[in-house]
DNA sequence: AATAAATACTTGCAATTTGCAAGTTAATTT
DNA sequence: AAATTAACTTGCAAATTGCAAGTATTTATT
């Protein structure tokens, strides 16, 4: 009952080795947080800083210059927007997306071979588990209130 | 089928601020990394540096660096093996030890509160998904090899 | 038994990443 | 029109990182 949190921590700690893995392909090799940048973007439809480096929980400063150098290799674009010119709207360049779509498939394909260790049964049951972790968590009090 | 990583990163991005909420416990302020050693060495009998540096996945010379800056604020002792004088075993000092159990409370309150917007039914499910999402990560080939 | 090789760390860099504070420019209030 | 707010950017300075090169101790080799 009360290995709640070793339960979790073993599985946040292994996710996060599994993510480690990300990040060169096509000769450019990106970081964690640059592939969590790019996956944000592409997920979303044209977000300004804000909205990512929220997403991010990151400072909007620490961001601003990932986001330079992510434009400096070519994989994020920055275009001011014509209804606010306060706000910079993101987008990702072809190479970007072929970055974001590369990390995605090989995610994918890390979390299918981890799944291939169970059952059908066993694998809707934690499908539907995680949503509901999801769910609770967003209602939650203590935790991760501004996440979409 | 193919929104796995979603649900995925969304789950561990809402965990790492859950996790970012720990860490001042008694006037002392700690760190995420500090709070994950101290959690390692408490689940441990007595472990090396290398045992500890290993299970977080950190270099061992940053590791070293780590330790004695929790050694500094008296959270942490290190003592030289009788055994092998190369290895440095590792406990937690009384503070340590309040201060670690003081953060796992803190999380099993947090994790408590976040398992009430659930039914018992769902509860179980979720438990038992996360362990058997563990044993499948464990046994994967792509991630967390040299995990507990 | 002496030398070589491996292990467990520590220290010296140098690069990266971080957030805060203080700016700039643009939009909104009053 | 002036003041406030909002969306960023830049200048720090501190913290964190890993690699390479060290030291000390133990194990393997000859």
């Amino acid at each position: 009952m009360e290995n709640k949190r070793e339960l979790f921590q073993s599985m946040v700690k292994r996710f996060g080795l599994l993510n480690k893995n990300c990040c060169t392909v096509d000769n450019v090799e990106i970081s964690l947080v640059q592939s969590h940048i790019l996956y944000e973007i592409d997920r979303r439809e044209w977000p300004s800083m804000q909205q990512v480096a929220d997403a991010l929980a990151t400072d909007l400063s620490t961001f601003s210059r990932q986001v330079q150098s992510l434009m400096k290799i070519g994989l994020v674009t920055k275009v001011p927007s014509s209804a606010d010119k306060r706000i910079s709207v993101l987008g990702l360049t072809e190479e970007g997306k072929k970055v974001a779509l590369a990390i995605q498939k090989d995610m994918e394909a890390h979390l299918e071979e981890i799944f291939s260790h169970m059952t059908e049964f066993e694998r809707d049951m934690v499908l539907q588990s995680i949503k509901l972790l999801n769910e609770a968590m967003a209602k939650s009090s203590v935790c991760c209130k501004p996440m979409y």
